[in-house]
DNA sequence: GCCAACGTTGGC
DNA sequence: GCCAACGTTGGC
């Protein structure tokens, strides 16, 4: 199964606000990079995710679950943007920070850490199972 | 707050 | 189709 990675900037859209949702979730919209969108048209209904707080914190906190297919994004009319629903599964017991993440040599291929400016991105199950193991939270 | 990296736009 | 200019993101 594939794994993802969905950062944001807590300010504008934090795990706070995700969870808020609860198991109806809410539409991951505002990506307009092609490459990003991509990925969303990858998803299927199921796969998890990480969820990435960007800027001042730069740490995963939790994990999400994709739950709808790549859609159009209703925040445009812009048919070339689209994007998936997901809603929050649990919290990371400790939150994995990006100079953890930089420090772990598993991890050192991540894209996270290679271009830091694409949203939405996959992460391997090798990845996964080591960024979980370091937030002491199930995979 | 700064700036590097990157992606997108638009003129040619 | 190239590339300069511009805007945005996100780490530092």
């Amino acid at each position: 199964m594939p794994y993802w990675l969905f950062k944001s900037e807590p300010s504008t859209w934090g795990w706070d606000d995700q969870l808020a949702k609860g198991d109806v979730g809410e539409e991951w919209d505002g990506v307009r990079n092609y490459q990003a969108r991509n990925f969303m048209r990858d998803m299927t209904v199921g796969d998890l995710g990480f969820f990435y707080h960007s800027q001042k914190e730069r740490a995963v906190v939790g994990i999400v679950e994709v739950i709808t297919a790549a859609h159009l994004d209703s925040t445009t009319n812009d048919e070339r943007w689209e994007c998936v629903d997901i809603k929050a599964v649990r919290p990371f017991k400790k939150t994995v920070t990006l100079d953890q993440i930089k420090a772990d040599e598993r991890l050192a291929g991540m894209i996270l850490v290679r271009n830091s400016r694409l949203s939405v991105q996959p992460v391997t199950s090798d990845e996964w199972q080591a960024i979980c193991a370091l937030g002491n939270t199930k995979p």
